[in-house]
DNA sequence: TCGTTAATGCAATATAGTTGCGTTTAATTT
DNA sequence: AAATTAAACGCAACTATATTGCATTAACGA
């Protein structure tokens, strides 16, 4: 794999996802970080933090995509994001309920990669 | 409410969905009605039958929409579509798996609102 | 401090979705 | 069957989002 560096633009776009309390889209973290670098390097950054697993990807229920950092248990062998995601519909805020763990029984032969839970509705400071 | 009209193109699309065995995006429709209608004419007509509850929108764990025909049971009062999806990595198919209804505990004070589940991994024809 | 190559900026291109407006046509009424 | 009316349509233009190629810059280990 190839070794990564840490760039100014990086590390900057880095803390703003750390200093988030919420999912940001590619334009938000565009905004947040001061235009710190073009809009197509914000694109590479974000694909090599969410290879690095230091950020994951987040698809909302109206299709935008959203990054947050990841709270990972240390121990955990194979990672997963398999928590709720929730999406308010009034202060649009997309948020990580990491301690919410959907169970659900595939069909048979069904193998798991990945998992995309998003709820929309109001959050409790909107309802 | 608008009254809504039985045009060539809006059957000839409802058609293409109800034949498929699996969710289809805007492009893939365009193609399989053999181009019947102008680009945007697709999209109104999708945004139509969403609205009129004959199609559902699902958005896939990539981040593309998906359009699939209702599969209702038709005494729900509330229809709501939290059944979970499945989007094969190999054949790159999404499924509706109508009869798998996920449970989860929310934290107090959430309004839902909508749900969407999307499962990414290996149908039972690719595992 | 030097060399390698990851990272970047910029331009161009691709894909997805929306809006306005004048025209067509489905469905209802006369 | 003709007239009416507004839903549906086509087309052009536009916006947002994402990707690729390539020349240049800079991170960092030797």
């Amino acid at each position: 794999m190839k070794t990564s560096r840490n760039t100014v633009a990086k590390t900057a776009i880095l803390d703003v996802l750390k200093n988030a309390e919420v999912a940001l889209s590619h334009s938000e973290i565009q905004t947040l970080s001061d235009n710190i670098c073009d809009r197509v390097t914000i694109y590479r950054i974000l694909d090599r933090l969410v290879t690095d697993d230091l950020v994951h990807k987040i698809v909302n229920l109206d299709g935008t995509i959203k990054y947050a950092t990841c709270h990972h248990k240390k121990d955990h062998a194979v990672r997963t994001h398999n928590h709720i995601h929730f999406s308010c519909l009034k202060c649009n805020l997309l948020t990580c309920l990491d301690n919410v763990e959907p169970t659900f029984i595939l069909p048979a032969n069904y193998l798991i990669k990945e998992v995309n839970f998003t709820i929309s509705g109001f959050c409790p400071s909107c309802s």
